[in-house]
RNA sequence: GUGGGUGUAGCUCAGCUGGUUAGAGCACCAGGUUGUGGCCCUGGGGGCCAAGGGUUCAAAUCCCUUCACCCACCCCA
């Protein structure tokens, strides 16, 4: 089985075979060409940060950075944290570059690796990937639509089909602080709280926004009567969140408003949204993201508006095989050589380095196999097209051209300066 | 961190209430075609049956422990 009995791969990680990272290169060109195509660019940051960017980022009360990081101590004892998200390191670049300077706003995406360290299950790792894409400096409402347009966009690129949109305005931090004690008094009455499940009473202290997404009909039911966030939005969120609604509808993007919709990081202002799709079981949020007007500041910057998403892309390829969308195969080789004999092999390399000159994809047999083995191994590679060389070849001054889909079989020059792309059409 | 499920060949799995050398399909290798793939036929290599302990004349099968993986809760991509 195995030859190194006490090395495994890690818990929630993966290793791609090239069957598997070819679809992934496919997705992620696919992500790349599109964010290209509304105006966005590649931000590369580090997988290592300090681990107080997250503690004060992503927010010291979420689950990410009180139970979820993978943290360590270097030699010199500081503390390093393995990037769980990307939205806070794209805001330490964009002060520690002073892109705000240079021009009022920046449209940043980003592709890679995260971190987190839950117990994994179908849809969730502890190694995932993840690409997003931040607009800094924009607070319209139009900024709000064009993120979502995007995120809809790839998702739809990449054979997304039957997601929905949730929606909802969270409001300044204000607001929710406000909310959430409005919501705990609510629960706390005493006709209310016994009716509530022991699992919301834990809710009410912890996160009261919570018992919203309780599945127990009566917590639903009672739930009906709760104070929801939008009786505690300004006149100016209201605005926003009335436009961003509009500017969705102009584009034919439908919706649903989700009052309840709570999102686990700490950020988040006004607009918040996920995509959800009903195909991959209990882990079903596919994007998420929102506004996040504050952040720039609590790092020391200006006044900066901001707003983004984040999504998962081995949900998103999971959800796009359950649908049956079209998955991609490896490009067939175009030439492979079968050799005979060792003065036909020693010819291989210069074969298929003047193949390679020409630019077609070339292999060869290099375990000194029959014919036949050759053949099956090039039928294994989807080979175009088989070069046969062997002795009688060789003396001919012709070697053989095999086409594999016809069956039929040709002559062509031994020399290899009489090649040209012709020959190999 | 909590709950449930599953661990038999590279992969997917069978092996019922314990009984002689542990099976199938696929994959791999070889032969049928001493220089020709895909289909077919024949043969072959591969398993300390997750690990450790126990019960028994006898354990892949029953019991215990550990480990791993999966699913779910919490939360999120």
């Amino acid at each position: 089985m195995t030859s190194l009995p006490d090395i495994h791969r890690l818990q929630g990680t993966a290793d791609l075979l090239p069957a598997e990272s070819f679809q992934w290169a496919e997705a992620e060109r696919v992500i790349r060409a599109t964010m290209f195509r509304f105006g966005f660019g590649e931000i590369r940051f580090p997988v290592l940060e300090p681990t107080e960017l997250f503690a004060r980022g992503t927010g010291a009360s979420t689950d990410i950075v009180q139970k979820e990081m993978y943290t360590l101590v270097d030699r010199g004892g500081r503390s390093l944290t393995l990037r769980p998200e990307g939205t806070p390191s794209v805001v330490r670049a964009y002060l520690e570059e002073n892109l705000g300077s240079q021009r009022p706003v920046w449209k940043l995406f980003y592709l890679g690796p995260m971190f987190r360290a839950e117990r994994p299950q179908k849809g969730r790792y502890r190694q995932f990937h993840q690409f997003g894409a931040e607009m800094i400096g924009a607070a319209s409402p139009e900024s709000d639509v064009e993120l979502i347009a995007l995120a809809r966009t790839i998702l739809h690129d990449l054979g997304l089909t039957g997601l929905r949109l949730q929606l909802n305005s969270i409001g300044s931090p204000a607001a929710r602080h406000d909310h959430s004690e409005k919501l705990r008094a609510f629960l706390r009455q005493p006709d209310v709280y016994a009716k509530i499940d022991e699992d919301c009473r834990r809710r009410m202290e912890t996160n009261p926004l919570r018992v919203f997404d309780c599945k127990n009909e009566e917590c639903i039911r009672i739930m009906r009567h709760a104070p929801t966030i939008d009786q505690f939005l300004t006149a100016e969120d209201q605005d926003h969140f009335a436009r961003v609604r509009s500017g969705l509808e102009s584009l034919g993007i439908s919706y649903e408003l989700d009052p309840r919709m709570v999102r686990g990081l700490d950020y988040y202002t006004r607009t918040t949204f996920e995509f959800k799709t009903d195909l991959l079981g209990a882990q079903d949020t596919v994007c998420g993201g929102g506004r996040y007007d504050l952040l720039v500041e609590t790092f020391g910057g200006p006044a900066t508006p901001a707003v983004g998403f984040a999504s998962g892309i081995e949900r998103i390829l999971a959800a796009a095989q359950e649908a049956g969308a079209s998955q991609g195969t490896l490009p067939r080789l175009d030439v492979f050589v079968g050799a005979l004999g060792d003065q036909a092999r020693a010819l291989i390399p210069s074969i298929l380095a003047r193949l390679r000159g020409l630019g077609f994809s070339a292999d060869s047999d290099f375990l000194g196999r029959g014919l036949k083995a050759q053949m099956k191994e090039a039928n294994r590679l989807a080979a175009r097209l088989v070069l046969i060389v062997g002795d009688d070849e060789i003396t001919r001054g012709q070697f053989t051209l095999r086409r594999m889909d016809e069956g039929g079989q040709a002559e062509i020059p031994a020399d290899l300066a009489q090649w040209n792309k012709e020959t190999f059409a």
